[in-house]
DNA sequence: GCATGAATAATTGTTAACAATTTTTGAGGC
DNA sequence: GCCTCAAAAATTGTTAACAATTATTCATGC
């Protein structure tokens, strides 16, 4: 239907179910039927299948043999080990990002912050979501290596399954202006701050979930991606 | 013909020429033509397709679409980006490890450690690079987290596969004991003098790469399946 | 009512055939 | 010799049908 060079028709539909779930607009636990994509996606069901399998080995979705594909649901010591992981990554970037000669372009991240508080303003959780990644992966990108940088969006995506999972319904989205502090750390070109205000950012975070309670909703597939989200 | 559980008949196609790159019998840019794969693995094309993707993810195979799949020949920027990702990562772990409770595990190291020196003195190159990597993994492990572990294993073997492109073949395989330094540094439970013994370490790795040359062999896939590797 | 279990439906897994594309081969002309 | 181009072969991509497994339904007996 659509043209959409087929070289990349896998990725399509990866990259539509990982916005979906990062969006939490899939919560964990939800079946994933291959007919039901088929038909929602426009796809075929080996292009489904095999995206599936991709996205198993990102623990996006879990496949149990014969019984099909569900959104993921990692376990508490997981979403620990992926908050541990993102310290240690994100650490890493900003040191790369302070120590880099050259003006590092603060334009591009205040610009990204602005979206995420007009984001926050109006209201629209998943824009706010989406934005807040950006701002995490945007400093992976002016850091200047791809392979931190697809990692990161990896843990990125489960991030948000975990919080999709554990977050606690009374507490607020995000505290306040930290993405701010963090540029502002980063302007100063001293690492520890910057350092510091991230580990801190992470580790609210982690903090803001409840780690002993969950509940699963049933979804409809059609009106998940119904919308102009592909 | 093998019993092998089906669920994981992917994961052992993968297995077997992940282990074959890591290992080095697999030089980059070699072709791998789905039906000699089919032969050489015993298994289904189905498979076999999904097998090289999920390989193509991790980067370790480049696809391109209707000319089928070769061994991927990371760039010299990639192999810069991998290196740098390791020190990330890997100075992540040693924190982790030194600042562990409880006693750390140097015996599983100082084991790992001289099963390398035997394959070093026996001079097995295979085993060499295998248990090499397997003592960065060891050190991944007993920190345990699970996620660092997982990425950190996918950077190992790119890191075989970057080594294998751009190795100076005049160079030794590896300078001194710096595996037995790291142990030591550990030990001594601070982390600065860890932190840059591994990066000195990585970095000595890095050095001794030619990023201006490489060549490329044929391989018959029968020859590098056929013995004990699966 | 409800536990049991066979029949049915739904879903996933596998296979083989076919289509499309690229690569190789080889004849003909210069 | 070697360039060109068409035919053949090899290789990858796609599809649909079938098999195997799991989930659901529903009648039956207690």
């Amino acid at each position: 239907m659509k043209p959409a060079n087929k070289a990349s028709e896998i990725d399509r539909i990866v990259a539509t179910i990982d916005r979906a779930v990062a969006e939490q607009r899939l919560p964990p636990g939800t079946r994933l039927v291959e007919a039901q994509l088929v038909e929602s996606l426009n796809a075929n069901r080996n292009h489904v299948r095999v995206a599936l399998q991709r996205l198993a080995l990102k623990r996006i979705v879990t496949i149990e043999p014969n019984k099909g594909a569900s959104i993921a649901q990692p376990s508490v010591e997981e979403a620990r080990a992926v908050f541990a992981a993102r310290s240690v990554i994100e650490r890493g970037i900003i040191e790369i990002l302070v120590s880099q000669r050259g003006a590092l372009n603060l334009a591009l991240l205040r610009k990204q912050r602005d979206q995420e508080q007009a984001a926050i303003e109006r209201g629209q959780r998943e824009a706010i979501i989406r934005e807040s990644g950006q701002f995490h992966l945007l400093l992976a990108r002016l850091a200047g290596n791809p392979v931190l940088e697809d990692v990161l969006k990896d843990l990125i995506t489960r991030s948000s399954l975990i919080i999709s999972l554990y977050q606690r319904h009374s507490d607020p989205q995000c505290g306040c202006d930290e993405h701010g502090d963090i540029i502002a750390a980063i302007e100063g070109r001293d690492p520890l701050p910057a350092i510091q205000c991230m580990r801190h950012h992470l580790n609210d975070l982690e903090q803001h979930l409840n780690l002993d309670f969950w509940e699963t909703r049933s979804v409809d597939l059609q009106t998940v991606f119904g919308d102009d989200h592909d």
